[in-house]
DNA sequence: GCCAACGTTGGC
DNA sequence: GCCAACGTTGGC
């Protein structure tokens, strides 16, 4: 079992609107970095936990807790001419972009951008170094467990 | 809106 | 295969 952050835009899928979803489920569109979407094709498990976390807003921050939901499959905004993640290049035969399912499971306080940075246990998140813009990033269970311990779990 | 930091592209 | 130019991310 491992353990992710997965930066979301609030304006495009909140928390609030993963947990509206059916099934409180929504296919993660949209990933076009190919470490991020290494991650997901190559480690990640059906039942690992995600930070869900909330940027480009006016208040960064983890927002709440989800899950893994499926394996890796072709993300189909790739092939779509429409979608703002339109990939002229990828070809169906030979999907070049992957997602998963994320199942939403609740909310949490929101732990602010500002928050985690003053806490020296979570000093090493991949989220909190310099300059780091990766949408997924792995979290270390010591680091999942003080952020429960912060979100008053 | 600014801009630092990073990833990708493409000429050579 | 190098690397400058460009585009994007995302906090502020």
């Amino acid at each position: 079992m491992q353990y992710w952050l997965m930066k979301s835009e609030p304006d495009e899928v909140s928390i609030d609107d993963a947990l509206a979803a059916p099934g409180q489920c929504v296919a993660w569109t949209g990933v076009r970095n190919y470490q991020a979407r290494n991650f997901m094709r190559d480690q990640m498990k059906v039942g690992d936990g995600i930070l869900f976390y909330h940027s480009s807003c006016a208040q960064p921050g983890i927002a709440g807790i989800a899950e893994v939901a499926s394996t890796a499959y072709p993300d189909p905004t790739q092939f779509d001419p429409g979608s703002p993640y339109h990939d002229p290049a990828a070809r169906p035969e030979q999907p070049r972009w992957l997602l998963v399912d994320v199942r939403a499971l609740r909310k949490t306080r929101l732990l602010t951008l500002a928050e985690l940075r003053q806490q020296p246990d979570l000093a090493d998140m991949v989220i909190l170094r310099r300059g780091n813009r990766l949408s997924i990033t792995p979290v270390t269970r010591q680091q999942w467990d003080k952020l429960m311990k912060l979100a008053g779990d």
